[in-house]
DNA sequence: GTCTATATGCAGATAGAC
DNA sequence: GTCTATCTGCATATAGAC
């Protein structure tokens, strides 16, 4: 039999979801208290306000990505593996999880003043690390781009744009979709080597 | 002296900044009269419900690329000067009027029934146009694509980020932000051509 | 930790004068 | 067409018993 998750994860799952569907404005802190069956008071026991809830989802989302991508430019020399293997891990991440990725990825704008700022300044950081791939790229020849720095931002939104719409019933696998998108990746930089050319870990390999 | 717009049209302007900067539920039917420097009552005497005026502003945002994608596949030949074509349309309107579009995109959500099948429908015609113009190129050789509705999809969350941080004091002007677009939109169907072969009309053109 | 009950304010929408 | 005043309900958040 599975047992029922404890209060807080119920919670969290239930913000998630309502947050994703509904929006951070849409939604009620009744509404989520109700989907986790339990009650209002206990809401607030765990989570504390309704802007804590949705800093901690945007927190726990981001931040492994965040990780995940200081760990491809060790790990990784040539700069078309590393853009291969962020992008990969980008699109699972939004895969696996579509609803806390939309979250964190919309309602940004439903924060205000210092926490708003800190969630920026994680986004920021880690587009930064996208730039940066996409720059070393350009600079050795494995790239060719005239606008690195839009042509980046329009593979980004590619990619977070998975969360969107990617379900597991559909017609590739969360694996094959990341790699699908690596080799696209590649082509939106017109770089002369295919996905199949190169050899990185499993999409999920840093996000442990 | 500029002259102040009329009233309907200073409320729907102050509804659509506030609805992209706030979101739908983040907006008070207040701070939009008062943003138009009116009352409450003028504004649902011009709009109607803080519904109608969504869906007024999603419609007239919508409509008029759906008919532009119409013309574009009646008035040129080749998929690959299509494709360029619905790119840079989408990408101008984008950066033409971010806002508007931004609600459009993302606020379906805040509907609900007949209205919100009703711009869903819109807006799947307009997607469907974007596959059948990919599909046409696969099928006589232009593009390179395994997975056609899924770089598709893809393509147009990209076209559509434009959105999100185009200000006509950056690096590019409008009309050059569209040709990059559609000339890495070419990239990312690995199509033999790049933008600067084809010859098509500016991107306003079928916008009228 | 979880419950019921409630304080307080603002939301969307309308009435009716001018 | 635009105003002021107001109806009604739901929002976030908290108090205090068990």
């Amino acid at each position: 039999m599975t047992e029922r998750p404890p209060t807080p994860e119920r919670l969290r799952t239930a913000a998630v979801e309502l947050f994703a569907e509904r929006g951070f404005n849409g939604t009620g802190i009744r509404d989520i208290a109700t989907r986790a069956e339990t009650t209002l008071s206990s809401l607030y026991h765990h989570c504390g306000s309704k802007d804590d809830l949705l800093v901690e989802i945007m927190f726990s989302t981001i931040e492994p990505l965040l990780r995940a991508a200081e760990k491809v430019r060790a790990a990784l020399a040539r700069p078309a593996e590393q853009l291969s293997m962020i992008v990969e891990q980008h699109v699972w991440a939004h895969g696996t999880d579509p609803q806390a990725n939309i979250v964190s990825d919309t309602e940004v704008r439903a924060l205000t003043g210092e926490r708003r700022g800190q969630i920026i300044v994680l986004r920021d950081a880690y587009e930064e690390f996208w730039q940066e791939t996409v720059a070393d790229g350009v600079r050795d020849g494995s790239f060719d781009v005239e606008h690195p720095r839009i042509v980046t931002r329009a593979l980004l939104e590619m990619c977070t744009g998975v969360a969107h719409w990617y379900r597991p019933s559909g017609e590739l696998g969360l694996d094959d979709l990341s790699r699908l998108y690596a080799d696209r990746a590649l082509a939106l930089m017109r770089a002369p080597m295919r996905r199949t050319d190169l050899r990185i870990p499993e999409p999920a390999h840093f996000l442990g």
